[in-house]
DNA sequence: TAGCGCTCGTGCATAAAAGCATACATGGAT
DNA sequence: ATCCATGTATGCTTTTATGCACGAGCGCTA
């Protein structure tokens, strides 16, 4: 008759991600305690919840509206501890904070430094990622983003406005100077294949050479003068041996903001970070535009 | 940072209850466990919950806090196993009803007989109470109550109409036909402490002697010859020693329902017990009305 | 066909949780 | 003052839950 709400998070977990292992993963857990959870359920239930597959365990429609009503029983946990987040005056804890991880390697590291620096008990953690963590179940409780909208739901802070513009190495870099109108080789996204449209018409010879998934990557490959890249100001400048070329000439670019959700928003914690960070920013706007 | 949802309920329970033996006995553990939930999840929040006081644990704020959103789990919880006991289909498993313990001891007990012969594998508890039980948190799956109106967010079937009548032992009924006009004693329920309005013209004397709280002590009373009492016709034909008095005429009185959460009305072990529930109020609705 | 990666099931050792008995504190009634 | 009811705290023992290691089955691929 009476059955955990722990076994109810389980089930819900193992519904989600459909085999043992990925549940346990999930929960942090051993995939033996899941099954042994599960065989517990079904006992207190009297009811079957799984088929036992060679590929998995697959919901029973029993099952099925168990995980309906424990994603509900989720949604309070996340909001429960948002708003215990939220008004936390504790300078201590956890602390999750996620950045796109070229921010973080060459402009967020002082912060990152100073903020733990001053508030040494709380326990801080960088997600240096470009996935757009779900800060609504707290996976982190701020994130600095690149974006031209922040999002609605969120609450955030504008912190910088920065420029693009074209860098390579010295080497092209000379060569394009020399002799404006030979072919210039592109590197560009794989989800922005095209050439920049503002190129300057002083520059008629343009192409796309290699494409990338990621920035890094391209950089290193622009530094090693495989062509001319996009860049925002601030990356080009910090990454050596490129200079910046005048094929492309500088533009605005999306924003860098702080977001965080409006339930976890005034926590002092939080607070805190934001302090340091806007006043970083300021100091160090510049860097950001042309 | 991540919290057990075992502990989460533990908290709900402490805060309603308001001490650990108060929790404990909620869920069904040692007061110890509650105790010691509370300072895992204390630690695991980082975060004081309750203050202890010599007169039990005291919630803080952030204690509330969870309480509240531990109630929206709760809630979907119970949301959960009442859909699940709804679809069920199995004839197996725990099944309760509740029911006044009037009409368990002098009506129902044929049907309890009969269904658990039928169903033996169903495990069947009697609450036998006048309250109402919360079927809404599935503290009973079906009710049989005797009531004017069966609940709006319930679903429900009359079972049974009835009439009141007075009741009182053979030496008071035989001293009320000797001489009507000599005075009458009832017994009275203390929630209704009036005499009837319907007593009839032809005993002019009447007056409320002693008030009761509990039908069945009043019952022993009218056989004790203590005085005439008001009584479902059903249940003066049930109690031996007692016979119906003209004092108060026959009078329709509140009808006998089944009633049930509408998500857990459908389903099979229930069908199976309001059809020989039906079936036996059908073959004695004689007993009920005059 | 052999190896690899994925899945689950089971037995065993161990760590964690729960229960029990006891001690202690407090407030109210006698 | 004393006793009792009601509350919490703590040490000890037992029970339960968990993790680990190993084995088996299945499908894919070299």
């Amino acid at each position: 008759m009476d059955i955990a709400w722990d076994d109810l998070r389980t089930i819900l977990m193992l519904v989600r991600h459909g085999s043992l292992a990925g549940a346990a993963e999930a929960l942090n857990i051993n995939y033996t305690t899941v099954a042994r959870r599960v065989r517990r359920a079904e006992e207190a239930l009297d009811q079957l919840l799984f088929e036992r597959l060679p590929d998995g365990y697959r919901p029973t429609e029993a099952a099925h509206l168990i995980a309906e009503n424990a994603e509900r029983m989720e949604n309070a946990e996340h909001d429960m501890l948002r708003r215990l987040q939220g008004t936390s005056t504790e300078l201590s804890g956890s602390l999750k904070i996620t950045a796109p991880h070229v921010l973080i390697a060459n402009f967020l590291s002082p912060v990152i430094d100073e903020f733990s620096k001053a508030h040494p008990r709380i326990d801080l953690r960088i997600l240096a990622t470009t996935e757009l963590l779900d800060l609504t179940r707290l996976e982190a409780d701020l994130a600095i983003r690149i974006s031209r909208n922040p999002g609605d739901t969120l609450t955030g802070v504008r912190l910088l406005k920065q420029d693009t513009a074209s860098f390579a190495n010295r080497e092209v870099a000379e060569r394009i100077r020399v002799d404006p109108t030979a072919m210039i080789d592109w590197l560009v996204y794989e989800s922005h294949p095209n050439l920049p449209k503002a190129i300057s018409p002083e520059f008629p010879n343009n192409r796309a050479r290699l494409q990338f998934d990621d920035v890094v990557a391209m950089i290193g490959a622009a530094q090693a003068g495989l062509g001319v890249m996009r860049l925002p100001m601030f990356l080009g400048r910090a990454s050596t041996g490129l200079v910046q070329v005048p094929v492309l000439p500088p533009q605005p670019y999306a924003d860098i903001w702080v977001v965080g959700h409006p339930d976890v928003w005034p926590s002092q914690k939080l607070r805190a970070l934001r302090a340091i960070l806007t006043k970083h920013c300021k100091a160090q706007s510049h860097r950001f535009v042309a």
